[in-house]
DNA sequence: TCAAAAGTGTTACGCTTACACCCATGA
DNA sequence: TCATGGGTGTAAGCGTAACACTTTTGA
C-alpha cells in the first residue's frame, strides 16, 4: 500500500532458476469504487454499499463493483458502476489503487478455476442531493431495511463488515480523501454548488477530525485565497444570523492548481 | 490519471441494456517499474532502461516489466523485475498507477488474441552505487553501446522514445517523484548512506527545480528538524572546504512521520 | 431580550526570505 | 594567497494561532 524499503525473502533472492518459470497468471479484472458523499444536515460522511446477492459473500455488504468487459477501458467500467448505482449527473473520478485481488494471499487459495480476480480501486465523490441510490430509499437511514434495498448510503463512522478485502480499500479511500481535502479543492465536489462557509468547515471537521485551524483564521485564509465568491443570497437555518452562500470559483482558483495551498 | 469531472458520452448515459452484456474481458497482467536513481557525481536523475528483443517494438526501450506469474502477487513480480534487472540489496517500492494496458484505447485495438494486457507499475528507487545494471556495464554513459548491453541508466533528462505507452509511465513517476520528495524523506533512499548537506540540495535542486529556498535556508531548516545526524567525518572532494557527512535518522524522523513537514 | 450562529478585529509569535559574512581546504 | 565550496548570522516581513468582540437573526 504505502511504499516499502523491504526485501522479498532471502531464499529466492539471487537464484537463477534453474528450473523452468512458472506459467503466466490469467485474470478477470474488477473495478471497486469507493463513493463518498457528503449529508450536510446530518453533518455525516457517507460511503455507498452494495448488499450482495450471488455466491461469495452473499448477504454481505460490498463496495460497488463489475467486472471489465470486452472492449471496455477500467474508467468506463468505473462510470458504469457509478451510473448504474447512483442515479448521479456529476463525479470526481480518480483511480484510487490496485489490489491483488480477492485471494489476499495468492500462495495460499490456489487458484480455484485457474483464474485470477484483480481489483482495481477508483475514489469518487458526488454531491449527496443530486446522488440516489438506484434501489434504494435514498436516504440509507436503514429504518426500511426491506430486501429491496440493496444499495445504500451507510455512514463511514458506523459501516458492517465488508466483503472481500473491501474493508482495506475503503481505508485507503478515506485516507485518500483525507490528503486531497488538505490541497485540493475536492471539498466542492462534495458540497452542494452554493454552500455557506461553514458547511465547508464542518465538512473539514468532520473528515480531517478536530485537530483545525480556528473558524475564524479558517474563514479568513479561504476567502483571502480568492477562489469563492459570495453568490449574495443568504442561508436562513432556523435560529442565528443568516449565512452568505458562496460559489466554489474554478476560474479563479486556476493559478492556485497543484500549488502548497493548504487549507488547513 | 489525474481526476476528473468529467462524465462519460451521454448517449450511454441512461440505457437500461435491453441487449445482453459484451462477455468479460480476459487479462493477463504486467508489472512496470520505474526505477530512479541519482547520480551524484555528474549530478544526473536516471531512469533504468531495456532494450526489447522479442516482437512487439522489438529493438526499442522500455521500462523493465514482466508478466505476472501463477501464484505470484504484484507487488513480488514488480521486486522480482527488480532483482532481474538490477543487483541492487535495497530498494524502495511502492505502486503507482494502473493504465489500461498497451492498447490505450482498447475500442480501436480490438483484441488481437482474445486477450487484453493490463500494466501496474510501480515505482521505485535505489542507490546508484549499490545497483548495476544486470547486464550492462554499470555506468549506462552510453559509450559502449554492445549489442549485450541490454540494461542501462539513462538520465531523465535524455530519455530515448520508449515502447508501448512508458512515456507516459515515466512521466507519471517523474511527478511522484517530486511530490514525494516535499513530504517524505525519500530522498535518502537515492542518497548514499551518508551524504553531505549540498549532496541533498543538488538532489532537491535537479528533481524540483531551481524555484528553491537558499542552500543556506534549506541547510538550517533541514538540521533544525534533527533528523539528521552528523556523522563527525568530512568529505574532501577538491578545493573548497571538506563538508560534514550526515546519516538520516529513522528513529528521529518517526515523530514527523505523515506531517505536514516540507522541505521545499 | 436572550441564545445561537455568523462575521470582524487584534496581537504576539514563529518561520521564511534574502542577504552578508566568516571558515577551511587544495592548488 | 586565492579561488572554491562549506558554514553561520541577522534583520525585515509575512502568515498563523489564539482569542476577544460585534452583528444579525429566530424564538
Amino acid at each position: 500500500m504505502a511504499g516499502r524499503r523491504l526485501e522479498p525473502s532471502p531464499s529466492t533472492l539471487h537464484s537463477p532458476s534453474a528450473h523452468p518459470a512458472p506459467p503466466l497468471a490469467d485474470f478477470k479484472v474488477g473495478v471497486d469504487n469507493t463513493i463518498f458523499a457528503f449529508d450536510g444536515d446530518r453533518q455525516t460522511l457517507l460511503v455507498l454499499l452494495v448488499k450482495r446477492r450471488s455466491d461469495p459473500f452473499a448477504g454481505q455488504w460490498s463496495l460497488p463493483g463489475t467486472l471489465v468487459r470486452v472492449g471496455e477501458s477500467l474508467e468506463a467500467a468505473a462510470y458504469r458502476v457509478l451510473r448504474e448505482k447512483v442515479q448521479v449527473h456529476n463525479a470526481y473520478l480518480e483511480q484510487l489503487y490496485t489490489f491483488g485481488g480477492p485471494d489476499r494471499d495468492p500462495r495460499e487459495a490456489a487458484d480455484s478455476f485457474g483464474i485470477r480476480y484483480l481489483s482495481v480501486s477508483y475514489f469518487a465523490l458526488v454531491r449527496h442531493g443530486d446522488a440516489s441510490p438506484a434501489n434504494g430509499d435514498g436516504h440509507g437511514d436503514g429504518s426500511s431495511d426491506g430486501d429491496s434495498a440493496l444499495i445504500r448510503w451507510h455512514p463511514f463512522t458506523n459501516l458492517p463488515p465488508l466483503a472481500f478485502d473491501h474493508d482495506r480499500i475503503v481505508r485507503y479511500g478515506h485516507q485518500r480523501l483525507r490528503n486531497k481535502l488538505e490541497y485540493s479543492p475536492i471539498a466542492f465536489d462534495v458540497l452542494p454548488e452554493t454552500f455557506t462557509l461553514s458547511d465547508l468547515y464542518r465538512l473539514y471537521q468532520i473528515v480531517l477530525g478536530d485537530q483545525f485551524s480556528d473558524y475564524s483564521n479558517f474563514r479568513t485564509r479561504l476567502l483571502k485565497l480568492g477562489f469563492l465568491c459570495d453568490t449574495g443570497s443568504k442561508a436562513h437555518r432556523g435560529a442565528g444570523r443568516p449565512a452568505s452562500l458562496y460559489r466554489f470559483d474554478a476560474k479563479a482558483f486556476e493559478p492556485l492548481r497543484d500549488r502548497p495551498l493548504v487549507f488547513v
